[in-house]
DNA sequence: CAGTGTGAAGTTGTTCACAGCA
DNA sequence: TGCTGTGAACAACTTCACACTG
């Protein structure tokens, strides 16, 4: 290793903790709402059923460390997490179909404390084109051109039918997304440096009935 | 191994397999909707950008083989995952909690073809209780008690706020439910023996934000 | 040969074991 | 003693290598 760099060396974050941080931060918020000094990995991880060290190793990429003994100071914790998961940056996002799994996104509260904010939605519905929702406006989708143009917006979410999803990922490709959250129950074909992110209702699903099958069977 | 045993060893499917199994199934029913007879594991993997060895993996656990050179038959495949999820059998809901995602999720059209029935809706809003979401009715959550009873529902669906979460588990578990389907960001306390699905939309973003965050960085 | 099927190797993430500390 | 922090063992999943087949 080059003894003369001064660049920290960033590891990369093995995605499932990605995944547990914004548990954390919630659990640690409302820690913070109650007072709470101190919290030790331990006690997070029982009541996130979590493994002890999983939590500790979980907190070490935050940057934080802790005392032994005492655990960690959670206002310290919430600080990192948040600055871990970009909520306190403000992220930018288009909507491309304004159904009512795309409406339920718009609406949803969560998404304006974690830095995600919906500026536009758009859609091919005659119907919906023109009204707001909870303030965010609905355009044809043919003004997404002008305005990903002019405004400059970094994730596209997409919550348009299957059929159509990849066309729209290519005009969000077209006119510089740089990461998509895909909730169409398809594979996008994008270009290797834009981020996509698939969340398929269905998968959740699966798992569950998969599971009540199996006890079923026993 | 007892010789004499003539039940069929069924090792538990892995869970990653399982997420997969619902977009093989919509990628062969397009298939068989255009009249496709047979189908590669490597052209299902091009397709849906997945190892062709992880592909011949998962089919294998729907029971289905494949013909050397040839592939798998698609209309057999296609029943076979349709089986393997259940999707033949329908599956009875109670939703709790119909905000914005509750109703998007009862307004969700693909669930209906995946063995999900959403039967009826609670909600403690007196201005939700009594109207009908998609033709699922919405009641107020002291009827739970008395229906929960009466019909013999095996899913709970959580979409009630945060901190309301416990409670409608505590219920759900109390009138028999078996598994539970939890999108309220909080981690359930409920006896072993109930299934529960944690589905966090949360999750997802923060694995856009970091990857967003990474490619700043470098 | 281009596919299926499968055991082995590789990779990633989780859990264990224990040193260090207050 | 009960925590943090970390290297080692373990488990789960994915990818590779290759025998087998029409």
């Amino acid at each position: 290793m080059n003894p003369i760099s001064t660049e920290k060396i960033v590891q990369p974050v093995p995605e499932p903790t990605v995944r547990r941080m914004p548990t954390y931060l919630n659990y640690l918020r409302d820690l913070a709402k109650r007072q709470e000094q101190f919290i030790t990995a331990p006690t997070i991880g029982r009541v996130l059923h979590l493994d002890p060290t999983q939590v500790v190793k979980d907190m070490a990429f935050t940057g934080v460390s802790g005392r032994p003994r005492v655990g960690y100071l959670v206002t310290e914790l919430v600080a990192a997490l948040e600055d871990f998961l970009g909520y306190n940056r403000t992220h930018e996002a288009f909507l491309v179909g304004a159904g009512f799994l795309g409406s339920a996104l718009i609406q949803y509260q969560g998404f304006r404390e974690s830095g995600l904010r919906i500026v536009a939605a758009f859609d091919i519905d005659k119907k919906k084109v023109g009204i707001d929702i909870a303030g965010v406006p609905v355009f044809h989708f043919e003004k997404f051109r002008d305005l990903a143009n002019r405004l400059h917006i970094s994730i596209g979410i997409i919550t348009a039918p299957a059929p159509a999803a990849q066309q729209v990922a290519d005009l969000m490709v077209g006119w510089g997304i740089r990461a998509i959250w895909n909730f169409a129950p398809v594979p996008l074909v994008v270009p290797d440096h834009i981020i996509v992110q698939d969340t398929h209702i269905y998968a959740n699903l699966a798992v569950i009935l998969n599971k009540l099958k199996n006890i079923n069977e026993i």
